[in-house]
DNA sequence: CGTGCGCTTGACTTTTTTCAATAAAGGTGG
DNA sequence: CCACCTTTATTGAAAAAAGTCAAGCGCACG
């Protein structure tokens, strides 16, 4: 695997001058990570951000209790710990290794130096972040305006827009993973499972795969308009 | 009162050689909304960003119960709005003015060109949007990891923080708006309020007065080691 | 082939919301 | 300055949503 290969496939570089994935290749730092592995600590000084080559990646909070939340799953292409970098030095959330996953590191202080010379790239990291934020944004609304089977549904249904057969969706992560995306604990996520199959909704089919049956009931769950019974 | 001091004020642009204040008053537009009033919709085209000069606004979600989610209050010399400028170009929530505000409109053409020539500026851009994912990360973890109570000690601490009697603090927002941040509803909120004050932690003053008795207990409240009875 | 992890289910508790009624506060015009 | 009206805040009782604890199943992996 070539680093610069890697770097012109990252979204946010996409198009950048062969000078431009130069420089970043010159300062990026390739590294590996096996499953469960950490690869930064909340609290931790953040040096770099990284971008996932291949693999997958949890960002999450944790509670006393042992609860956790994920604030975010990233993936191929994806980058992330990229607002430390600008803002207080500090990671603000753990980060582990879903499964082996490649990435490439860019030191903080090299790359600062980059954008200062590259207005492109600076706009790039201004989309990105805006990006992010109105993803949170849509998250925020999530935990607070939904219940669990109307944040269950949204996410079915953004995974089916993405699926190319609409109906039939493959969840990548455990759901144990999912119930932590969505806010809540495994046993409620079963549950609300169980509901939906009940009503006709959806149906499981093995442990990763859903079929939704009735897509017009699930989006006015995720809407809030309608209630699980 | 004069455009340029309003924008010298601005913690954004605090230090901005006068040159640059004055390519930004050039663009600016000064615009004042009364109480209640909309600023901009959920969905609208975002055409630019704005700076509060003084007042108060607050950015929120709407359920279709007609519960709403606050994500944000602004006050004098805050941004807002300028993630959408960067991002898709509609904005993604309700901005409305609490009580009589004046703000400063960067059209969003005219400011996107300032920045590609003032990597200064960009900088400075992608720094407060790197802090407010930060914000925005820590209120995920608040409506996800911690119940009621919790939210409403960690608020409780973080305005002692910032007043000069830790021990008194004043509410400038209605506790309707409170409850509206901290994503639960009035009475919810009346309630908390009123356990905290049986077991002696906080001596409601009034309406928007609030003496704290007993800080370690909203701290270990705030962190979700504890919890009320 | 067993051990462990992930998932499910049941019974129960806690937290929060809902609905309804009332009380208090704040602003306005007489 | 007071009476009135609207908005904001509080309280109670009941329902709903979500979480806890405990047990059991099943599949995957060593």
């Amino acid at each position: 695997m070539d680093k610069k290969e890697s770097i012109r496939n990252v979204s946010m570089f996409k198009g950048l001058s062969p000078d431009q994935i130069d420089h970043l290749a010159d300062i990026a730092i390739v590294k590996s990570y096996r499953r469960n592995q950490t690869i930064f600590a909340e609290g931790e000084d953040c040096h770099s951000f990284y971008v996932i080559i291949n693999g997958m990646v949890r960002i999450f909070k944790l509670a006393p209790s042992g609860k956790e939340q994920i604030i975010h799953i990233f993936r191929d292409g994806d980058i992330f710990g990229e607002a430390a970098v600008f803002s207080g030095g500090k990671f603000p959330a753990f980060a582990t290794a879903i499964k082996e996953t490649k990435v490439i590191l860019f030191p903080k202080d090299k790359f600062v130096r980059l954008i200062k010379d590259d207005p492109d790239l600076s706009l790039r990291i201004i989309g990105t972040l805006s990006e992010r934020l109105k993803q949170f944004v849509s998250v925020i609304e999530n935990l607070s305006l939904k219940e669990v089977s109307g944040r269950l549904a949204s996410y079915l249904l953004h995974l089916s827009d993405k699926s190319n057969q609409a109906e039939i969706i493959e969840l990548d992560i455990t759901k144990g993973n999912l119930a932590s995306l969505l806010g809540t604990i495994p046993e409620t996520l079963s549950r609300i499972l169980a509901k939906m199959s009940d009503e006709g909704i959806i149906e499981s089919i093995g442990n990763r795969t859903i079929k939704i049956l009735d897509i017009d009931s699930l989006e006015s769950l995720a809407s809030g308009e309608s209630r699980l019974r």
